[in-house]
DNA sequence: AGCACGCCGACT
DNA sequence: GTCGGCGTGCTC
């Protein structure tokens, strides 16, 4: 009988496809076993097998699966569940939440290889660039069109290479690279011959003429304990011995052809955890402790609780707790935090006292490394505890027992933009129902989703009100600055009784944070004559300029352009900076402070993981006077010698049109000024704003949650806003604006039939044009309780719909569900 | 997402 | 008259 299988594929496709399994290939074949298929005309993919069976489909011809790649599935049943209903409820396809899930080193990429063709004769001379080319295969017959772009220095060479093509010169051909390679070893071991003493003895003494190699030999039985007691035989690598026993490479093969020794590859791993050391947990403090059995009981009868603990209250230790609870019971722990949060400080922490049955599951790790703790995670050998970002629910896990969203509120849970744009604390929240697993969120500034949930008994509450080690909480300076701009007092940014609070505190030495939301503030060029701002072509965006690489850049598209020495509009010469991003306050706070040693970080400064870490530890060790930073320094970095932290402008984050930017600028500004403040030190924080009368401004200088929540409810419940109500955003995209116009009211008119008042909009987004695609978007309110499978239908028979005619063919549609 | 097929403007 | 632009539809 023949067998047949449906793949996933790692494509924006809504359906699965059918493979022959052509007879004598891995019978072993089973649902989430990767294998490579052929895709269209020339492309190859690696899919996940999600079914196997024996009906050949009526329709088509089936084609033959090109390879298995797995015995035993990549993908356990429950992963595949989780995938189900993560592309159901943020309405994507399988294929997206695939392309997702795993590292792509276990997605085996088709490469376009080009051949040179040795029987070539060119009939006539051929132009420069495709001779140069052809120079280059003759040397290397195989290479990919990257290679080759990067060895002759040329810049889109696909034409060339076509017209080659067409001449026979080379040809095309398709294979599959493996990206993933384990590490290998060479190791040693003694021949068979020779693992029986007395051969050995022999073979010892007639090296007698031969001193090094048996000192070679000699080094060995010592490494490899062959000369102790319990014969217990330790493996050797080659580097090893050759290393202790200060001999060359040459003697050493020559033990290997007298057939003494020998090598073999051996896999290692690259998961160095072998700090095994681990050091006792340390005791909580009784409120601590009191926290901790309050959660353990809330898990009794609930799956969810909230830890809702001030800044600096020691969270962390009571997660520590938790965990090792959950150790004992033989279950695995996902803890997760958002991207900038995970640092060496919390790794380290955690490695102290979990030591190798920690894992840590980083974007910016090597894909390598993420192979290999999936690969890891699939056996009953996996990590107890894993330590990882939003991508880490994807794991494998055999024995999940309990998952900790760390900093529940922040929005960087979730995805923003390739789908699947789904929210990983509901997605852990959910991935921990099925496995009967508990999830506890833990933050200083709860979000009113689940503060609210916390609230009417849907999940556990737990409140942790008292800092720890008597860290007071910091004071807060309010400073009118836009009184201050009137009388003209203001120096660049800096209100009078911030500069001097910098200034004191440099004077004791200690450390300033000062803090700058760039959001919509980008520093920008405008002409003076005429108020010409430059823009890019491609996105509906002003474009946001650099000084260090002396560069204006599209922060959507990123493309760069040259900075204009005159005004395009007007011809004047006069272009001046405006906006007040992190770059413009470094250089202010340098001419003002010119001995104190400065660092920005934000989005620029932090491009990899090493640079992030080492503003962070410059600072953390002094090296740094004042660190000023957007939004990332507010992530539970604890510093102790911080005195002064100024925000320097609150109204920026007020003023965003959204109705989270409350509840948002709160959260930021209270995580901030947690920031502020030492031991036996109270900390001060400065709060510049233009509206001081603002109630939030209160609410943050007297750390009132409560009164945040209650004024914001009323809010969302008379507005029909979360968590009262249920937004999906309908995002529209179409090359041809009139035509977007015509499609994005018909869809919304059609919306409108089934769900009348729950519909609003289409409007044109903040940035209504990006990459020259126009945007439009609808907002869909619905009650929290609607059945999401219903509206799904919904949604995709009215796209259908609309796509029936024929104008609105080219039209991209896609969804935001529960945007943030 | 690619890639091929197919239908209208600037070149030999 | 053709090369090549992108708009459209399919991929088991």
């Amino acid at each position: 009988m023949k067998k047949f299988v449906d793949v996933i594929i790692p494509l924006p496709i809504a359906s699965q496809y059918t493979y022959l399994l052509p007879e004598g290939m891995e019978a072993s074949i089973q649902p989430g076993c990767r294998i490579i298929v052929p895709f269209g005309p020339k492309k190859f993919y690696t899919g996940i097998v999600t079914k196997v069976h024996e009906t050949a489909p009526e329709a088509y011809e089936t084609k033959d699966i090109s390879e298995v790649l797995d015995s035993r599935p990549v993908l356990l049943g429950q992963q595949f569940s989780f995938w189900k209903w993560l592309a159901d409820y943020y309405l994507c396809t399988l294929g997206d939440v695939y392309k997702a899930a795993l590292p792509s080193g276990m997605k085996l990429e088709s490469e376009t290889l080009v051949e040179y063709n040795p029987d070539f004769v060119a009939s006539e001379p051929l132009p420069p660039r495709e001779q140069r080319i052809l120079d280059l295969l003759s040397a290397d017959p195989e290479q990919c069109v990257t290679q080759l772009e990067k060895a002759s220095g040329m810049k889109n060479l696909l034409p060339v290479i076509k017209s080659l093509l067409e001449k026979e010169a080379i040809c095309i051909k398709e294979e599959i690279k493996r990206s993933y390679k384990p590490r290998t070893e060479v190791r040693v071991r003694l021949t068979e011959a020779l693992q029986n003493e007395h051969h050995l003895h022999i073979q010892f003494d007639l090296l007698a003429r031969a001193p090094k190699q048996q000192a070679i030999l000699m080094k060995y039985l010592e490494l490899s304990g062959w000369n102790a007691e319990g014969k217990n035989i330790r493996e050797v690598s080659k580097k090893d011995l050759l290393d202790a026993s200060g001999q060359a490479q040459s003697v050493f093969k020559n033990l290997v052809d007298k057939q003494i020794l020998e090598t073999y590859l051996h896999e290692i791993g690259r998961l160095t955890g072998d700090h095994a050391e681990t050091v006792p947990l340390h005791t909580l403090s009784p409120a601590q402790q009191r926290a901790f059995y309050e959660i353990l009981t809330s898990f009794q009868t609930k799956n969810v609780c909230l830890l809702h603990g001030v800044t600096a209250s020691g969270k962390t230790e009571i997660y520590i707790h938790l965990i090792e609870e959950v150790l004992k019971a033989g279950k695995q722990v996902l803890y997760l935090l958002p991207e900038i949060a995970l640092t060496t400080q919390i790794t380290e922490r955690l490695r102290r006292v979990f030591g190798k049955r920690l894992g840590v599951y980083h974007s910016k790790f090597p894909d390598a490394e993420r192979v290999e703790i999936w690969q890891k995670q699939l056996t009953e050998q996996g990590y107890d505890v894993i330590l990882g970002v939003r991508s880490s629910v994807f794991l494998p896990f055999r024995r999940l027992g309990l998952v900790i969203v760390d900093e529940e509120h922040e929005t960087s849970y979730k995805q923003q933009d390739p789908a699947p744009r789904y929210h990983a604390r509901n997605a852990a929240i959910m991935l921990a129902s099925m496995y009967g697993a508990k999830t506890l969120l833990g933050t200083a500034t709860p979000s009113l989703e689940s503060y609210y949930h916390a609230r009417n008994g849907k999940y556990g509450l737990v409140e942790l009100t008292e800092r720890h080690q008597q860290i007071q909480l910091p004071h807060i300076e309010l400073v009118d600055i836009k009184e201050l701009a009137r009388k003209k007092r203001m120096t660049a940014q800096f209100s009078p009784l911030l500069l001097q609070k910098i200034r004191e505190a440099l004077e004791q030495k200690e450390q300033v944070i000062l803090f700058q939301n760039r959001r919509g503030f980008a520093p920008m060029i405008e002409c003076r004559t005429c108020g010409w701002v430059p823009r890019c072509k491609n996105c509906d965006v002003s474009l946001t300029y650099h000084k260090g690489l002396h560069q204006l850049t599209c922060h959507y598209c990123g493309y760069t352009y040259a900075v204009p020495t005159a005004c395009p509009a007007c011809g004047g010469v006069e272009l001046m900076n405006r906006g007040f991003g992190t770059e413009k306050i470094e250089d202010d706070i340098k001419q003002i402070f010119p001995e104190a040693k400065v660092a920005r970080m934000d989005l620029d400064t932090t491009r990899t993981r090493t640079a992030y870490e080492r503003i962070i530890n410059d600072f953390e060790e002094g090296k740094t006077d004042i660190l000023i930073g957007t939004q990332m320094i507010s992530k539970g970095l604890d510093f102790d010698r911080v005195s002064v932290v100024g925000i320097l402008n609150a109204d920026s984050m007020m003023n965003y049109p959204d109705f989270r930017s409350y509840e948002r600028a709160f959260q930021l500004m209270a995580q901030v000024a947690g920031r502020a403040g030492r031991k036996n030190k109270q900390g001060l924080v400065v709060l510049q704003t233009k509206s001081p009368e603002n109630p939030l401004i209160h609410q943050i200088m007297a750390n009132d949650y409560a009164r945040l929540y209650q004024e914001q409810m009323e809010e969302r419940s008379l507005f029909k806003y979360p968590p009262f109500y249920r937004l999906i955003y309908v995002y529209l995209k179409h090359r041809k604006e009139d035509i977007l116009n015509q499609a994005a009211d018909l869809m919304a008119a059609h919306l409108r039939q089934g769900m009348g008042e729950r519909i609003l909009g289409p409007d044109k987004p903040p940035v209504a044009r990006i990459q020259s695609l126009f945007i439009r978007k609808i907002v869909i309110k619905i009650e929290q309780e609607a059945s999401m499978s219903k509206v799904r239908r919904y949604l995709t028979q009215v796209q259908r719909t609309l796509i029936e005619d024929e104008r609105f063919r080219s039209l991209m549609v896609y969804y935001d569900v529960d945007p943030t």
